[in-house]
RNA sequence: GGGGUCGUAGUUCAGUUGGUUAGAACGCCGGCCUGUCACGCCGGAGGUCGCGAGUUCGAGUCUCGUCGGCCCCGCCA
């Protein structure tokens, strides 16, 4: 570098500096030749400086100059000059000073770009990935890979704070029947068994409460193999809790003051504590156990509205033990017939039979089912479900879980359609009260909603034999904007507990000693009772910055096919690497 | 596993009912230019229309398959 050392970043010169002699150095983003006259714009990650090359430059400053490019990677040394002021930019910080070169060094040339490199040029999406570490050099990305950053150091340091220690968990450990897939990585040394990346560090932060370290943290990658959505990535991060001789709501404080002092760090403020709403009330009123509280819109049961209407698909549905129930779409009355078809292929592809659909304009109620219902019956069902003059109302009937879920997706999609959701704002919301058990049809058998080490309620113990779908669990997740930010539950600390909730699911004696004997054994030394948490910090990160995409918070993410289009993985090995494995390949 | 959508110059896109030599902007290259900051002006190069079949006298355009991006359902204890 000439044995130049850089004196200050592109950032931060200004009026102060006016006549002193600087040396930058930075990538260049723009070269704008005048004839006698160059400007050169060096850019590092603190900014942008414009750089002067005037005729009275030297012959080697010139001839240096007219041959770099963009991203060329360049050291400047000169002497801060004052623009005039009709030569002033105010857009930029540095616009009232522009360094004029008396010496220019190239330390590196720089190919042209694939694709421009100045914020605001849209660029497709797999040519960003793959030159990824070009990708990064444009402003917004590195200004979310910062706030990223921010947050980590935050959580850690309020954690610490709090008298957590950070304690690091394996990655080569072992597969579990429950759950998400694993990522599996073969063993060299004891050919045909299988390590497995974590889905989570559960077993382990557990096993560290037995341990009785009391109050662990982890800012920990994590690793499911399942197919991706724009929130969820095969490898993500999480910020791993847990505590021991606590009740639910210590996790609810502690967790509050996180979101709290992490947000603040990037200077956005959130209320505490958060609301709670149970997990059957959410289902019930916003048709999902993640709800975006941003905007209301509340699911509204019309039964006792259409009992004894003597419309017979509303009557066999009531019978049948469903359940009909209705949202009010505010101002929407004068929704188009296309508008309606719109929506009920939706709700369709939500898995709704059908969309009943009532619209009450200044003259009159406009519906197919007032055919039915008749008129009266109809307005009263508008106003039983909150809806009036100018509002339209959707009605879907069906089996309850499936109603709810269907009448939910449709008002998160009515909601982005009328521009319902105002943007910077955060509804935090606790679901609380998850059922412990949930039943396949397809296996025949429960699953764990949470995990198989969740308490279950005190109150249901006993159900747990009897009506194992009625039994409450003590697991709670933490939701903001429709997102699930992260869930967490009180711990199963007595062994019976946890032989009972293994056999419930289906697990017998032998295969819970195989998959968990040693888990199962740990709990009898002397188990404190425990809880905690797992918060996305991904897309607490992805929210914080305003982003859609996790891809907008990761450095290196991978496609919606989980490829990483940058590396070329996953890639075929050698065959000498199998070998070395024992592993043959099955043609496919 | 399923549905939707996209794939044309380095990039972002346009391309009519299937019809002559596939266009624009930005970028790139060359020239001119002493106050630009989206510099300006003049000129130029640059295309396996993702890939492979098929229909047709003729395919960027139609059909089938395939690969890839994005969004969604299933899946994600």
């Amino acid at each position: 570098m000439n044995g130049w050392r850089r004196t200050h970043t592109c950032g931060e010169l200004g009026a102060e500096e006016v006549g002193q002699s600087v040396v930058l150095m930075g990538w260049v983003d723009v070269v704008r030749d005048l004839g006698g006259i160059t400007f050169l714009e060096l850019r590092d990650r603190m900014g942008v400086t414009q750089i002067l090359i005037s005729p009275s430059s030297g012959a080697d400053v010139k001839n240096t100059a007219k041959r770099v490019g963009s991203e060329w990677v360049v050291a400047v040394k000169g002497e801060v000059l004052r623009r005039a002021e009709d030569n002033v930019n105010k857009s930029v910080a540095t616009g009232e000073i522009e360094v004029r070169a008396d010496g220019i060094e190239v330390l590196s040339e720089a190919k042209t770009p694939p694709f421009e490199l100045n914020e605001g040029v849209k660029v497709s999406e797999d040519l960003r990935l793959r030159y990824r570490y070009l990708d990064l050099r444009r402003a917004p990305m590195r200004r979310n890979l910062e706030k990223r950053s921010k947050l980590g150091f935050a959580a850690r340091e309020y954690l610490v704070g709090q008298g957590f220690n950070e304690i690091e968990t394996p990655f080569l450990t072992k597969s579990t029947p429950e759950g998400a897939r694993d990522y599996l990585v073969p063993s060299r040394v004891h050919k045909g068994s299988f390590y497995a990346l974590p889905q989570s560090p559960q077993i382990f932060k557990q096993l560290l409460m037995i341990a009785g370290m009391e109050r662990y943290f982890q800012i920990v990658r994590c690793f499911r193999d399942e197919d991706l959505r724009a929130d969820r990535q095969p490898e993500f991060t999480q910020i791993d809790i847990e505590m021991s001789f606590i009740e639910p709501r210590d996790i609810y404080s502690l967790v509050e003051g996180l979101f709290v002092h992490m947000l603040r760090a990037i200077d956005i403020d959130v209320s505490a504590p958060f609301p709670k709403l149970r997990y059957d009330e959410a289902i019930d009123r916003y048709g999902s156990d993640k709800p975006d509280l941003r905007f209301g819109c509340e699911i509204s049961d019309l039964g006792g509205v259409v009992r004894g209407s003597g419309y017979g698909i509303f009557e066999s549905v009531l019978e049948g033990g469903g359940v009909v129930r209705a949202i009010v779409a505010k101002g929407c009355a004068g929704y188009s017939r296309k508008d309606l078809d719109n929506l009920e292929v939706s709700a369709k592809a939500l898995g709704a039979k059908g969309l009943g659909w009532a619209r009450w304009t200044d003259s009159e109620l406009k519906s197919p089912l007032a055919r039915h219902l008749g008129d009266d019956r109809m307005k009263q069902a508008f106003e039983t479900a909150g809806g009036g003059v100018g509002d339209l109302l959707l009605i879907v009937a069906g089996e309850r879980s499936r109603t709810s879920s269907v009448l939910g997706g449709l008002r998160i999609e009515l909601a982005k359609r009328e521009g319902w959701i105002r943007e910077g704002e955060w509804k935090f919301v606790w679901v609380t009260e998850f059922p412990l058990l949930e039943y396949s049809e397809s296996d025949g058998r429960w699953y764990s909603m949470h995990h198989p080490f969740t308490s279950p309620h005190p109150e249901d113990m006993d159900l747990i034999d009897t009506d194992p779908g009625a039994v409450r669990s003590l697991a709670y997740d933490v939701v903001a904007n429709g997102y699930e930010l992260g869930g967490g539950s009180i711990r199963i600390h007595n062994s019976g507990v946890q032989e009972k909730i293994f056999k419930a699911l289906g697990l017998s004696d032998e295969e819970a000693k195989e998959k968990f004997g040693f888990f199962l054994e740990a709990l009898q030394y002397g188990t404190p009772p425990h809880g905690g948490i797992a918060l996305g910090f991904d897309r607490i990160a992805m929210l914080a910055v305003g982003g859609t995409s996790l891809r907008d918070v990761i450095a290196f993410p991978k496609t919606t096919s989980a490829l990483d289009m940058m590396t070329g993985s996953p890639s075929d090995v050698t065959s000498a690497q199998l070998d070395e494995l024992g592993i043959a390949l099955k043609k496919v």
